[in-house]
DNA sequence: ATTAATGTTCAGAA
DNA sequence: TTTCTGAACATTAA
């Protein structure tokens, strides 16, 4: 998303953020529209940046715009998949002249907000929000996931340890790593830390590299609405009942703190029962 | 026609 | 203190 608004956006001048005529109830905007708009209009736009799941844009006077696109949030640089979910949009000028850059989202749970340069300084470093996935390593994982009695899969998801995955790359990672997703976070050997700080690299990476993964919804889509291409590469999220691509045996679907764990219970052990020996 | 599900986050309760 | 529950919303599949 990031790398896909950039061109448009660095170093292009702000000329307004507009609310569209989407007609149903808007989205969490923070401060009101007309003091966003006095306070960035005009302004150069300095940066544009990720932070965990955050699109951050960043202006001349050390505001920022900080975008949380939830479950059905896209930024587009061109024509979004339906005209009445479109939210906002940021009209700038560029070396291309005139540029439009809008929000779009079906489901209304994004959210946008201004920060002023301490707050968005606060949300860049590890705080409120734990370090980015991306920036873990094996030592800074067994801190945080020492922290939390919770089963693994639900610890992933919690942004304030680490923040960056989400519901279905937590179930790819743990499978990819072969942990059972209702190991407690706390009782990993080291041996399976290492194997999860790698998987999430490889499995974040490559989702990257893919543009992320557009369910059969229809969900995310890149910047030009088009389609990702990593749901070709999920190995066990919603693949309940197809069999396992690296053993055969069927995916199971479970739900841990209110959402689906997709898992295999041949490669991912059970933890409970790997000693169950007499 | 209901119900449950959905790349999420957060306040408030247990 | 830590963990759990429900709500915000729109749309689709069962």
């Amino acid at each position: 998303m990031v790398r896909g608004i950039r061109p448009a956006l660095e170093g292009a001048t702000l000329v307004e953020f507009v609310r569209l005529p989407c007609k149903r109830r808007p989205l969490l905007l923070e401060p009101s529209l007309a003091v966003i708009r006095r306070r960035t209009s005009g302004k150069r736009i300095q940066a544009v940046r990720r932070r965990a799941k955050r699109v951050v844009i960043e202006l001349e006077t050390g505001e920022g715009f900080v975008i949380e696109p939830r479950m059905t949030g896209l930024m587009l640089v061109t024509d979004p998949p339906t005209v009445e979910h479109l939210r906002y949009a940021w009209r700038v000028r560029g070396a291309d002249g005139i540029q439009t850059v809008q929000f779009w989202d079906r489901r209304g749970l994004g959210t946008v907000r201004l920060l002023d340069r301490e707050a968005l300084a606060a949300l860049m470093t590890p705080g409120k929000i734990g370090p980015d996935a991306l920036e873990m390593t094996p030592a800074l994982w067994r801190d945080v996931l020492s922290r939390t009695r919770r089963p693994v899969k639900v610890a992933l998801l919690d942004q304030a340890l680490v923040a960056g995955i989400g519901n279905l790359y937590a179930s790819e990672v743990l499978h990819l790593s072969r942990i059972h997703p209702a190991t407690p976070a706390d009782r990993l050997s080291p041996a399976k830390i290492r194997k999860l700080s790698e998987a999430v690299q490889s499995v974040l990476q490559l989702a990257i590299e893919h543009e992320g993964s557009t369910l059969s919804d229809g969900t995310y889509r890149n910047v030009l609405n088009q389609d990702g291409g990593y749901q070709n590469s999920h190995q066990v999220y919603d693949r309940a009942g197809l069999g396992c691509p690296r053993c055969g045996r069927s995916i199971v679907r479970i739900v841990q703190a209110q959402r689906s764990s997709f898992f295999c219970p041949v490669c991912q052990i059970d933890p409970s029962r790997r000693t169950a020996r007499r």
